[in-house]
DNA sequence: GTGCGTCGTAAATCATAGAG
DNA sequence: ACTCTATGATTTACGACGCA
């Protein structure tokens, strides 16, 4: 399997583990209003044309590197939400 | 019909802690696989179906564990020498 | 090679169950 | 009963890999 970063290092346990590179940019919870705009935008359609990501990330004072990775993970989520949905259907 | 249905399902949502006997299954795995902790889909199944979560629960769990162990491994020093020494009496023949 | 897709995850943060 | 802390879930941000 792949890693983010081996940590090269003799004995320790977590030394294979997979790690964040340092230059990972911490997580930055967005606003309210950030939030509702890009679920609005999702709603809308759930795939972004280049210009919409462009305006979305103007708007809301994103990066249309952080637009475009929010509408990933918010596929992403959907389709675990739609996943437990048919889950639950059969018993 | 729909109602309980629906209540049930509100119900889900509120978070219960997990059971002991579970904690206990996950704890066995993770550290007996110490050194690389990343169950392949079909293990998360097993043990989602050994306590009685999901998939998506096993996950969170060995992601919640694996940040918090790494943050402060002393911390969890002496749970894991408990599960270790579980691990080694329940292999011996 | 570029660029955006999914998948699995790290790490931070949220929410609150429940231990003390 | 009331604090807090530990725990389960959710939210950002990437690395690895795929496909056009």
């Amino acid at each position: 399997h792949k890693e983010e970063k081996p940590e090269l290092d003799p004995n320790n346990p977590v030394a294979n583990w997979i790690h964040a590179r340092s230059t990972r940019k911490k997580r930055c919870p967005y606003t309210k209003y950030q939030t509702l705009e890009l679920e609005k935008e999702f709603l809308f359609n759930m795939y972004l044309t280049r210009d919409r990501r462009y305006e979305v990330a103007r708007v809301l004072s994103l990066t249309e590197r952080q637009v475009k990775i929010w509408f990933q993970n918010r596929r992403m989520k959907m389709k675990k939400m739609n996943k437990e949905k048919s889950d639950s259907k059969e018993q | 019909v729909m109602i309980l249905r629906s209540r049930f399902l509100d119900a889900r949502r509120k978070r219960r802690n997990f059971s002991k006997q579970a904690t206990e299954v996950l704890n066995e795995y993770f550290y007996s696989h110490l050194s690389n902790p990343y169950p392949s889909e079909e293990a998360k199944e097993e043990l989602a179906k050994q306590c009685g979560i999901t998939v998506s629960q096993v996950s969170n769990w060995f992601g919640n564990k694996r940040i918090r162990y790494k943050k402060n491994i002393g911390k969890f020093q002496e749970e894991a020498n408990l599960y270790a020494m579980k691990t080694a009496l329940g292999t011996r023949q």
